[in-house]
DNA sequence: CGGTTGCCAACGATCGTTCGTTCGGGATAA
DNA sequence: TTATCCCGAACGAACGATCGTTGGCAACCG
């Protein structure tokens, strides 16, 4: 039995243990998931997981380094356009929820469970992270030295609380539910443009 | 051996096992941590602790239920007061700060794990902090309403804008950090007031 | 045939929790 | 004052359950 992408259907591939651990992990916590739980959610034994993943800690270091590289792709794509700061930033914000919302699972473990990943990897991911972040930092910096945006911002911690409401995302949003993803984009943008905007007469 | 207030200084009490696991809980997760780790945290075995309590779920309900009350205490002491919708929203956002700097452990663990309480109680948690996100969603519509605030914004996302970025706060602030409580308040309320107010000429 | 996939049984470790016991001080009675 | 009792706190051993993981084996594919 085979189908159109040429795999057969009744029997998994690392993919799709990937994927179900990123839906169980998310809901239950890295620690509250067992792989035995994990392989049920598959319709196999726990044990039979390690046919397709070394070991359970893999499965964490996938989901979280797809979950960073993916911002790290998407920084690359608003630094090569021209676009003013005001633009970018709307791309940038427009762009995470985007990815926040085609990958709720992945992002919600990411987010939640980075911290229990092995020292060694963990800190490489948040160094990647903080490049990422720092990609906020310069459009802000730009911006106010353009004028666009207000002097004497605190870059650093807008920065922060830009990040905060954009990986906050997936802890609300519902796919069934009532908003779509540019709506959600828009609001974001539009609450923070209007916090760092410099006053203009209406 | 007594103390000052007529305690032993040498054997613990209820509280000091509820602090160590708001502690623990926040670094490693509720089901990160087990009770013999705890028991070490306090010079104990993990057996001794339930001379003082029930079990670990008990921990982890106290430390949630401590932060959602406290939030709950603080809405109501904003509502009362006659002030006009920007200042209760300063208020608010203010008192919000504090809590979470005060109890950076419980608060961490209060937004991290209280999804691994018994459906039963985290389903009262969430009623309590929905009521709470409310008093926001009330603020906000005082001041649409009295012109304050922009019209046509969304009021539910705003809200959850706001309580995102309160709530990371504990992710990421650290006590012996530059920035002073109050100043992180002061960066919020700006960037908020910043994109929810009418534009007004400067 | 070779390689992938999955089942099954089992390993040692650790989990939350219970139980019986010990220990030490405050309260009480002589 | 001294002897006695009581009780909370902590220990140490153990329980059954579950944890991540391994290895042997059967089924099935190309």
């Amino acid at each position: 039995m085979t189908v159109a992408n040429g795999e057969r259907s009744d029997r998994r591939n690392r993919g799709d243990v990937v994927r179900a651990a990123g839906r169980l992990f998310a809901e239950q916590g890295f620690h509250g998931t067992s792989m035995r739980t994990l392989g049920e959610e598959l319709g196999l034994l726990g044990s039979s997981l390690y046919a397709h993943v070394g070991s359970k800690g893999e499965l964490l270091e996938e989901i979280v380094s797809d979950g960073v590289h993916r911002c790290l792709a998407l920084a690359a794509s608003v630094a090569d356009g021209g676009a003013g700061p005001t633009d970018q930033l709307r791309f940038l914000i427009n762009g995470h929820v985007t990815l926040v919302v085609d990958h709720l699972d992945t992002w919600t473990t990411f987010v939640n469970e980075y911290r229990f990943l092995p020292e060694e990897q963990r800190a490489r991911v948040v160094v990647l992270r903080d490049s990422y972040q720092a990609e906020f930092r310069r459009i802000i910096e730009r911006g106010v030295a353009a004028g666009d945006f207000r002097a004497g911002l605190d870059v650093h911690l807008v920065a922060t609380h830009i990040l905060s409401i954009l990986n906050a995302v997936a802890r609300w949003y519902r796919v069934d539910g009532a908003k779509t993803a540019s709506e959600v984009a828009i609001s974001i943008f539009e609450l923070v443009i209007g916090g760092i905007s410099r006053k203009v007469v209406t």
